[in-house]
This record gives C-alpha cells, structure tokens and sequence, in this order.
DNA sequence: CACCACCCCTGGACGC
DNA sequence: TGCGTCCAGGGGTGGT
C-alpha cells in the first residue's frame, strides 16, 4: 500500500528529525528483514532470504556516522550517512518507518524489527507486520542506485510524457500492468494506477503501445496531480500506513475510485466495475474510461 | 524476450 | 465466541 506519496511524506517528516544527527546504536531483531552489504544485488529470493546476512556489523547499520541525507525513488527510501554509505528501506505493503521522541517509553511492539537509537536518545523503528519490505545495507549510495536502483524506471514525480511514451512503445500488455512495472515508472501501485486512469479516462486494458503522446502526456499529469495532492494531505492509510511521526494519512478519501466498486462514478453516476488485471483488483468507470 | 501466474506474509472481514 | 476462508498487494521467481 504504501506508494510514492506515502513515502515521499514519510520521508519528508523524517528529514527534520534524522538530518544532522547521527545513530548511536542499532538492535536487529529479526535478522531476515536486512540484506546486504556483500549479498547479492536485490537481495535473496524468499527461500534464501533466511540466511543470515554476512558482513552485518553496527557500521553497516551507520552506527556512529551523521546522516547527510534522505533520498526518495520511486516507493524506496534510502539514508545516506556523511561516510556515503547507505541504508536503503522498502516499506512493502505493511512496512512502516517510525520516529519516536526520547522521552516516551519505549517497549518494542509487535513486528518491529531493526530499531535505532539516536544520539538525542530519540529512535527509528523499522515495523512490518507482513514482511513484504525489508532493509538493504550498500557502502556507497553509488553502489545502492548501480545494484537496486538501477532497474527502475523514472521515477514518478519527474517523469516525462515521452519518456513513458517510449517505455510504452512496443508493449502489448494490458497500460495499466506496464503502469505497475517498477521499470517502466517507479512508484505507482495499484490504488494511484487506477485514480490516475480514471482521471486521465483512459482504461486499464488499452494496450500499452497503443498510447498516444497526446494521452501520454495527460496521464503523467494526472499522475502527478493525484500523487502530489495525496503527499500533500499525508499519503493514503488504509490499514497500516503512517508517517515518521506517527500520523495517518488522509488521502483515501479523495479516492474517486479506489475501492468504490458498485458505486456510482463521480463524473457520470454509472456503477464502477471491479476486474482483474494483472492480478490486481482493478476499478474503473465504464462510461468515462475508453 | 515479453508476459503472466504464483508465491511470500499477516490481519481484518465475513459467513456459519 | 470461535473457527474457517478469503482477500489485500509489491515485487521476485520461474514457467510459458
């Protein structure tokens, strides 16, 4: 669930909090959540991910160095210490990032998996109930973008009509799969996907090459309406997603179609209609999406 | 190569 | 109340 704008915001409330100070320890609690540094690129498969990491040290975690920096691409989170060295975070569906102040007392929850204290006493926790996300540790934030990051696509918020014209091209599955592809674009998931192509009245089952640029460049700016909007009212929480503080978000109710089959759309009153495509739920407006 | 089905995982909703 | 079943979904993997 957690899609670009929730972790553009997650990240944007953690920038205050983390910028300049550095961590004074890490605790792992579960080990298989963490990858890296000298595993390889993208992490183990499922079955392979339960070896224990080599090369996991407190400085890999960045233990002792200042963190320079937040970076953001596509639904993935990365801290980048004064050393360059990385921590690169992927929420999942469930995963959650979470500041909390020194003073309040802390006793670790349920599923909370890496927590770090900072050098003010205050601390980062890494949540995920699901397991769907997890840590990766690179030397270098050179290294992260060269070994994870480079397989994704541009990245949402800055992507250009052409540039997802032309990563359309020649694709015969259904735009809205080619839209989930983290290599086509990165951060929309199912519920932007489907807001976006509403608003842009483009179904979900055109077929990704036949995409015109005049359609392409009404779909990025529907895209980058919605997402900016939804980091704008704190990302979307349906179920698990809040912010570095805590907070959740109140995007959802903006959805105009998200969730809402049977209802009535709010552009022509005809019922929404739910399908499959690839593999994901899917609803759009019959009479508005062509 | 392109595409797709399947699987990982947990908790919440729902039916009986 | 309790138990079973289904569903949510990001993304890696392996099959077609």
């Amino acid at each position: 669930m957690p899609e670009l704008p929730e972790v553009e915001h997650l990240r944007l409330t953690l920038v205050p909090r983390l910028l300049g100070r550095s961590f004074s320890a890490a605790r792992v609690h579960r080990r298989d959540v963490i990858i890296g540094p000298q595993d390889p690129p993208g992490g183990f498969s499922r079955s392979r991910r339960r070896r224990r990491p080599r090369g996991l040290s407190p400085g890999s975690l960045l233990v002792g160095a200042t963190i320079r920096d937040l970076h953001r691409t596509g639904k993935q989170l990365a801290i980048v210490a004064e050393d360059g060295r990385a921590v690169c975070i992927h929420l999942g569906m469930s995963g959650q990032l979470r500041w909390r102040e020194s003073e309040s007392p802390y006793r670790r929850a349920e599923h909370e998996h890496l927590t770090w204290r900072l050098d003010d006493g205050s601390r980062l926790i890494f949540r995920d109930p699901r397991r769907f996300g997890g840590v990766w540790l690179f030397d270098s934030l050179a290294d992260l973008q060269a070994r994870r990051w480079s397989g994704l696509g541009p990245d949402a918020m800055t992507i250009t009509a052409d540039q997802l014209l032309a990563a359309l091209a020649g694709s015969h599955r259904p735009l809205k799969a080619a839209l989930l592809d983290q290599s086509v674009i990165a951060g929309v998931g199912n519920i932007y996907a489907d807001e976006a192509l509403f608003a842009a009245r483009l179904s979900p089952l055109r077929s990704a090459a036949d995409v015109r640029p005049a359609e392409a460049s009404v779909l990025v700016r529907a895209i980058q309406t919605i997402m900016q909007a939804s980091i704008a009212s704190g990302g979307s929480t349906l179920r698990d997603y809040v912010d570095g503080n805590g907070r959740l978000g109140t995007n959802q109710s903006r959805f105009a179609v998200y969730g809402r089959a049977g209802d009535r759309c709010f552009a022509c009153g005809r019922a929404l209609r739910a399908l499959q495509v690839a593999q994901r739920t899917t609803v759009m407006c019959s009479g508005c999406q062509d």
